[in-house]
DNA sequence: CGAAAAAGTCAACATGCGTTGACATTCTGA
DNA sequence: TCAGAATGTCAACGCATGTTGACTTTTTCG
C-alpha cells in the first residue's frame, strides 16, 4: 500500500500547485524558497547548467523535495519562469514616443526588483532547452505582437514586432549575458536615447 | 617508460597542431573530420550540450583520439571555432551605404558555405561557457570596433560599435537560435532593408 | 625486411546528473 | 490525545560525462 500512498501524495501535490493560496501552510514557505533559488540558478546558469541538486543545496533542502513539489526539473522550470511583460495598453502610449517608452519599459522590467524572473532566464536557457524557446515564442505571440499591432497601422505588424524584439533581445544578450563592455556599462538613459529611436523606426519607417 | 612515451606523443601532437602542413599525413584527415564534426555539434548544441563522446561517435573515432589531438574539450572548442569576420577596409565602404553593407556582409557570412564556423556557434556556447564569451568580446574589440571606428568621426565609436553588435546579435539570436517565425522566415533582402537603416543610424545619428 | 613512430582501440576512473522509494519526523484537527 | 496527513531525510538506481593509461594495429622509412 505504500506505493499507492506515494501516488496520492503526488496527486495532492499536483493539485496544490494550482490551487489558490489563502493560508500559508508550512509547505508554501519551502515552495517559495525553492522557486527563488531555482530562479537564481536558472538565471545564472541556464536550464542545463542549473542542477536540481545545486538548487536544493542552496535552499537548503533535500533534492527529493523538489521532485515532490514540482514533479520534475521541467516542472520546476515552468513554475519558476513566469513571464508577464506587463505591456501597457497600446492606446495609452503616445505614438511619437512609443520607441523610447518601449525600451524604458523593458529596462525597468529587466533591472527592477524581480529581475531574476523572466526573459533573461529564458534567454540563457533557450539555447539548449526546447521548452524555453517555445516559451519565448509564446511570449512574443501573445504579448509583444498584439501590443505592436495596436501601435501601428501597417499590415506587417508581426514583422515589425519581430524586428523590435530582435533589437531588444540583442540588447539583453550583450548587456546581461555576454556583458559586452560598452553595452553593459551604459546607463539606462543612454540606452533609451540610443535604442529608442531604433524601435521607433521599426514601428514607423516606410 | 610507457608513461614518458605517452608524454612525448602528446608533445608531438601539440607541435603538430601549429605546424604548417605541407603533406597530408594520415592524421590530418582525421583531424579535419573531428573538427568538422565538432563544429556541427557545437553549433547545434552549444559548448555544454555537445559532448566529446558524441562528436567522436559522429566521426567515427574513439573519444580518446580527440583528447590526443586536441588535449581537452576546451582545446577542441578553441581549434574548432576560429572567427574571422573578414570585415572590409573601412575606406572601401561608401559611407552612405555602410549600414546595409554591414548587414549584408554578416548575413553572407552566417548563411554562406562555412556558416557552421563562427559566431552562431559562439552565441550558442557563450551563455554557458566563459571561454566563448571571452572570445566574443575579443572579436568585438579586435575586429568590429576598429572597423566601426574607421567609419565614423564620432568619439564614441566603441559605443556605436557595441550598439551595432547588439542589433546584429539580436538578429542572429532570433533567426538562428530561437527561430522566431517572422525573423527566421524573412529573406536576406528584407532583413537588409529593415536592419540596414538601423545600423546606419547607430553610425551616424546625433 | 624490420624496427620505430604514429594512429587507433579499449576498459576504467571519478564525478555529477535526474529521479525514485522507503523511511523518519513534524504538524494538525477531531 | 493520537491517528493520519504533511513534510522532510536518506541511500540508491542507472546513466552520461571528461579524461586517463595501457594496449594493439597500421604506417613510415632506413
Amino acid at each position: 500500500m505504500t506505493e499507492s500512498l506515494a501516488k496520492v501524495n503526488r496527486r495532492w501535490q499536483i493539485l496544490s500547485m494550482s490551487r489558490t493560496l489563502t493560508k500559508t501552510p508550512k509547505s508554501e514557505t519551502t515552495r517559495q524558497a525553492i522557486l527563488a533559488a531555482a530562479q537564481r540558478q536558472f538565471y545564472e546558469n541556464g536550464y542545463d547548467g542549473a542542477s536540481v541538486r545545486r538548487i536544493a543545496r542552496a535552499v537548503p533542502i533535500d533534492p527529493a523535495m523538489i521532485m515532490r513539489y514540482f514533479g520534475s526539473k521541467e516542472g520546476l522550470f515552468s513554475a519558476a519562469v513566469v513571464i508577464d511583460l506587463k505591456l501597457p495598453d497600446p492606446g495609452a502610449i503616445p505614438r511619437d514616443r512609443a520607441g523610447t517608452a518601449f525600451v524604458a519599459h523593458f529596462l525597468n522590467l529587466w533591472e527592477g526588483e524581480r529581475s531574476a524572473i523572466g526573459l533573461p532566464i529564458l534567454l540563457r536557457s533557450a539555447v539548449s532547452n526546447q521548452d524555453a524557446s517555445d516559451k519565448i515564442r509564446a511570449v512574443f505571440e501573445k504579448q509583444v505582437a498584439p501590443t505592436v499591432a495596436g501601435l501601428t497601422d501597417a499590415d506587417d505588424a508581426d514583422t515589425r514586432a519581430a524586428l523590435i524584439v530582435s533589437q531588444l533581445f540583442g540588447l539583453a544578450l550583450c548587456r546581461y549575458i555576454l556583458k559586452l563592455p560598452p553595452v553593459a556599462e551604459m546607463t539606462q538613459d543612454e540606452i533609451i536615447a540610443r535604442i529608442g529611436p531604433v524601435v521607433q523606426g521599426h514601428l514607423w519607417r516606410d
